[in-house]
This record gives structure tokens, C-alpha cells and sequence, in this order.
DNA sequence: GACCGGATCCGT
DNA sequence: CGGATCCGGTCT
């Protein structure tokens, strides 16, 4: 399986994080185990968007936004739960998109419906922030196998959740069919 | 060094 | 709707 290219992730965030509904992300654990789900809810974290980790400049924990696309920036959160983003935009322009639900085939629709969720079925910590997912052997990639392909995929893009500031903007997407979206909503 | 709020989840 | 639980950002 092929990794997504660099040029995918580098470009408006905006544009990324809708694209990636239905491809597959992939966390090898082993030289045998690999577990693998459907992505089918994200959000979008903009450059100036008062809600971005990035918005008020650099520091230790959000660094990995200002480097190249195609990085994964994993943070902890409430004491208990990390969350998955891919980092987006060229290097020095901050952005990344939260994965907030993935469909595992064979389990449970429920287990993976939530960004801490995602991060506790697949094992996901903070040793998995700042992997570049663009190496052919990178423990974490997304590829463009999908293994939703003979579904049908209804795009709802609305509003973000869990955040107080610019809650306006509409920059979450989900598949409508799958049953793994954290909370369906339509945007008004 | 202290304070405080958070891109969540679950049970009520 | 509240509690769990602790890190990171900010200010002193």
C-alpha cells in the first residue's frame, strides 16, 4: 500500500480535509500486525483560525503544524485522550486536519467514532506525533485504497464540535451512510 | 511556581 | 449535564 505524496497535504487546508473522507488510514504495530480503518469524519484547523492550536505562534506542542504537510500531530487532551491530525499547507503556513471517526471493517461501528476514541483503538500516543506519513515506511500513512469503493458517500459539511471559538465556520465533513460518525448534524 | 481551561467520552 | 484527569500555555 502507497502512502499519500507530500503534494496531497500541501495544499488549502480546506480543500485536504474533505478528500480524505474515505480513504484508509494505517497504523502498522508490528512487521505483522497492522490495524486499518475507513476515514469518515474531519475536521479542518486553519492558519488564523482562533480555534487552531497554531493560532497564537509556535511553541513545543503545535511546532510540527509549521513544518511540511503529510506529518502527523497527535496531542493529549482532557487528562485522558489523544487526538490524530495530519498537518497540512507548505512549511512555515500551519494547518492539519482532526480525523474524528474511522469505520473498522469487521468491528464494532462504535469503537472508533471519536477523535480520543480512534487514538484508543488504534493505540495511538504521543510517540506518534511528528511521523512523517509520506515514507514508504512510516508506521502511519493514508492510502488511496478504498475499501468503501462500491459504497455510496454523501458529503455533509457543518460545524465543528468540542470548540468555544469561531464555531461558525463550517469545517467538519462526514460520510452520511456510515454509522462510525461521531454526531450527525446537517449545517443551516 | 501556580493557575486554568481544553479539537473528549461516558453515564445519568 | 457533570465528573474524570493532566498537560500546555500564560502569567507571576
Amino acid at each position: 500500500m502507497k502512502p499519500l505524496k507530500r503534494f496531497f497535504f500541501e495544499r488549502p487546508t480546506l480543500k485536504v480535509a474533505p478528500e480524505l473522507l474515505g480513504k484508509t488510514l494505517v497504523l502498522r504495530q508490528s512487521r505483522q500486525k497492522q490495524r486499518l480503518g475507513i476515514i469518515v469524519e474531519v475536521e479542518a484547523y486553519t492558519k488564523d483560525d482562533p480555534a487552531c492550536h497554531a493560532a497564537r505562534g509556535k511553541t513545543p506542542r503545535n511546532e510540527v503544524m509549521f513544518g511540511p504537510g503529510g506529518f502527523s500531530y497527535v496531542y493529549f487532551i482532557y487528562g485522558m485522550y489523544h487526538c490524530l491530525n495530519f498537518v497540512t499547507e507548505k512549511k512555515e503556513t500551519p494547518g492539519a486536519v482532526l480525523i474524528r471517526a474511522l469505520e473498522i471493517p469487521d468491528k464494532d461501528p462504535k469503537v472508533a467514532s471519536g477523535p480520543g476514541k480512534l487514538c484508543r483503538y488504534l493505540k495511538v500516543t504521543k510517540d506518534h506525533n511528528a511521523i512523517d506519513c509520506c515514507n514508504e515506511n512510516s508506521p502511519l500513512i493514508v492510502t488511496n485504497n478504498s475499501l468503501l469503493k462500491n459504497k455510496k458517500a454523501t458529503i455533509i459539511q457543518t460545524t465543528r464540535i468540542g470548540i468555544s471559538q469561531a464555531v461558525e465556520h463550517p469545517w467538519r465533513w462526514y460520510i452520511d451512510e456510515s454509522n462510525s460518525v461521531s454526531k450527525k448534524n446537517s449545517y443551516k
